[in-house]
DNA sequence: CACTATCCTTCGGCTTTGACGAAGGATAGT
DNA sequence: ACTATCCTTCGTCAAAGCCGAAGGATAGTG
């Protein structure tokens, strides 16, 4: 599929004019060239973008799912042109940091905006994304800085210590456990559990401790997502291990106890990951180091 | 700012090969040609794109941000070719759906599946976003359909009813009033209120309901966002109204009392709407058909 | 029923764009 | 000094793409 960004403008036009007429004006092009880079288009995808009726042309559903390709093609080079414009006006660079839940509702955006009063020739985009997907996109270098718990999967990224999150048990409404204080994770293994898929970090991490313990995990059911597994436990099918984080998150209706896990491993160490500290531009290096300098 | 496809993967191609030469063989190009469109696109945002260093080029932050556009550009028109393809063999519509987080975690999955079971010519994006979104992306023609709350705001778009979410009072722990069965609006109005900014739908409908009852609001603060609403409750500062769905996403630990409201008014109809009925190509106009019928 | 007003398509001519190979220049390792 | 890379510049040339004009289809109008 050949096809450049006078293209998409002009048929965006031509969609909104109603008409080839009317959009190959608004493009600024003869109508002869309108009709034949539509025409070229169409050849391309093979089927017709535009029904020709008298009054003009509306699109089909084809034209219609183009035209919407179209406008999001058109809307993001417009993004890059903005934000490629501020490096003509003296911009030094623009940092990209994902971080997962955990430290987003915590020191993160406070550490970020004192980094960039600092420095106000630097921008920055600041998302919230699940661990995983942070860690795919160090991996391809899709961004500069990702905030996430330390975990499995970190292999080969370069991470410095960023503050903690704890694991909390989840425990049945009245299930025995719950009296106590303090609650080792010994106490909880030969509990029937609610486990998570394979693949996820916190699975694999609780399956090695207990294999430490020399037991294995009884795991009655696994589930994909916390939610689900706050929903488990609550119907009493068994206990469970979440980060507080997502406690926090779960549906507050659920009757269900919560405790921490006084194992020291359970305090999940929140690191500061990159995928090569000396291979990253100047003013991300900077951003790196200030916000893994700043207090806890 | 002038580019074309052929440079956004020009540039991708000689990032990753680490020089000219190695980008324009991959891309497929003579050095000459590479260089000259490098050197081109240099000249458009007004700094240099790469470092020339002896080994070859590396890419400079402005660099580093063109490619990260050029990447998602790219990925964006392959993901185009792909759902193109499809209408080149057979493919009738492929239909854009929003709905808020009510309906979703509602029938609409179900619904949806059964068309689509029933028509395998159509595709469909089915994705989550808030009421406000939703609005403006029919007007602006992005989605076909958008499944939310009737509220201000839906002039000028058709709509068909589509079940319903209710409205939940939210209490201090050991407030007064939740102890009763039924709680009506009445009762609550002359509490302290947790408000909700102007404009947000919810906050005009409650001030609406309380001048029918010849009663003006207590605002005693107004937040922003649903988990402030909860933080505010729970500390005690006044009574809260809010959607049943925004109500078990609030934090379990918050300690609080929840009850539904009797008033008939606040059981919000959610509504399936569609810019105008009659101008949606055929596929979208049968998915609004099936989606309206199917039972309750 | 001829006339007119739109609107799309096709055609021939012409300008500009952009690809190419070859030559030139810079740099670091041998 | 020589060689191996790698980027840039230059002149040539073919193709892409633009334009105005002419042609054809269709529906409303007097």
């Amino acid at each position: 599929m050949r096809f450049d960004f006078t293209d998409l403008r002009l048929f965006l036009a031509v969609v909104e004019a109603g008409s080839i007429t009317g959009g190959a004006r608004r493009a600024n092009l003869a109508l002869a060239s309108a009709s034949a880079r539509v025409r070229a288009l169409e050849g391309q995808v093979g089927v017709p973008l535009l029904v020709r009726a008298r009054a003009g042309v509306r699109p089909t559903p084809a034209g219609e799912a183009f035209g919407h390709h179209a406008r999001l093609l058109v809307q993001q080079a417009e993004r890059m042109r903005g934000e490629l414009d501020r490096f003509g006006s003296g911009l030094k660079g623009h940092l990209r940091l994902w971080s997962n839940t955990a430290a987003l509702s915590g020191r993160l955006p406070m550490d970020l905006a004192r980094f960039l009063a600092r420095h106000p020739e630097v921008d920055a985009d600041l998302e919230e994304r699940p661990s995983t997907a942070i860690v795919r996109a160090l991996r391809e270098g899709v961004i500069h800085l990702g905030v996430l718990s330390e975990a499995v999967g970190l292999t080969g990224l370069d991470r410095r210590p960023y503050g903690e999150d704890r694991l909390m048990a989840l425990l049945p409404a009245g299930h025995p456990l719950a009296r106590g204080e303090d609650l080792a994770f010994a106490d909880l293994a030969n509990e029937a559990f609610v486990g998570l898929a394979a693949g996820i970090a916190l699975n694999d991490m609780l399956t090695n401790e207990a294999a430490r313990l020399g037991l294995a995990l009884k795991i009655r059911v696994r589930v994909t997502s916390f939610a689900a597994l706050g929903d488990m436990v609550a119907a009493g099918v068994g206990v469970g291990v979440l980060p507080l984080t997502e406690r926090q998150r779960l549906p507050a209706h659920l009757t269900m106890e919560t405790r921490p896990l006084a194992d020291a491993w359970s305090r999940r160490r929140l690191v500061l990951a990159v995928r090569q500290a000396d291979r990253l531009p100047a003013f991300a290096r900077e951003a790196l180091d200030a916000l893994s300098m700043s207090e806890d």
